[in-house]
DNA sequence: TACTATATAATAATGATTATCAATTATAAA
DNA sequence: TTTATAATTGATAATCATTATTATATAGTA
């Protein structure tokens, strides 16, 4: 099911269908954190013992510019990847480096009425996004 | 003058004067944009021919942690700081690596008041931070 | 099945940032 | 003012995430 979704989504956007695009765009869609490229590397070495650290990064690249994901800027100088393509903002564990997708659609419809009468001079805006910043009460890290 | 509000910044904090300490804060409290540690290098190697690019990134850490100036997430791989210390947004040139601080009081106010009803679940609130995506009017780039 | 362009793996290269450490300097005490 | 001492600086090596390179393998198509 979700093997298939990844192969839906590759031919929808005119990428070949390989079994590390695959397995690779799987792991994305279906974790909920934000991985980093060497998440990723050590979710899919058990069954790719040969893929390449460096194939995983042209693949999300790819996948990037296609929209199929989003790179989110971290705290840490690691780049992590985003599967939802939906509009959503994101929750900062202030020293971890962990993030959490937060949706609301609430939050989106009133900041895009403020800045939609507001219009910022010389400057025209094409999305925003929240980043919260603060802690998470469970245990807290990662 | 601006030498000036340098040290009394730097002792307000409890940090050693030092002259390449005033001239890095003077540079960022000075400068609208968001230099990256190279710019920075370059304002000042004319005037300071030996000055380290390792005293540079040592020393904006330093400031970070005091609070005095802020790390600032960058769409490129390089870390740019911002010698503002009050509330306020960022403008990303989508494309370039571009960044203007963007400040509204009524925008901080209405989405502060939505979160504080809202409770996010499992996270307390902190800080906010909206980064706001789009084209500078002007010819754009840097 | 064979062809051709694209993707992959392995590895080297890059570039920003950090660590190391000897020499220098700012501050406090004498 | 001089001295003592801990912190800072400069030079450079090391690190680590990411990108480039290139020979080999593979997907999609005729």
């Amino acid at each position: 099911m979700s093997n298939n979704s990844a192969i839906v989504i590759l031919t929808k956007h005119g990428l070949k269908i390989t079994p590390q695009r695959i397995a690779i765009l799987d792991v994305i869609l279906n974790l909920k954190e934000h991985p980093t490229a060497e998440t990723i590397c050590n979710y899919l070495r058990p069954g790719y013992p040969n893929l390449s650290i460096a194939t995983i990064y042209k693949t999300l690249d790819t996948f990037a510019q296609k929209g199929i994901i989003r790179k989110v800027l971290s705290e840490t100088d690691t780049m992590r990847y985003d599967g939802v393509a939906e509009k959503h903002h994101h929750l900062y564990n202030t020293g971890s480096g962990r993030i959490e997708d937060y949706y609301d659609e609430g939050l989106n419809k009133i900041v895009e009425n403020y800045l939609k009468n507001k219009k910022i001079p010389n400057f025209t805006i094409e999305d925003f996004k929240l980043q919260i910043f603060g802690k998470f009460r469970d245990n807290g890290n990662k």
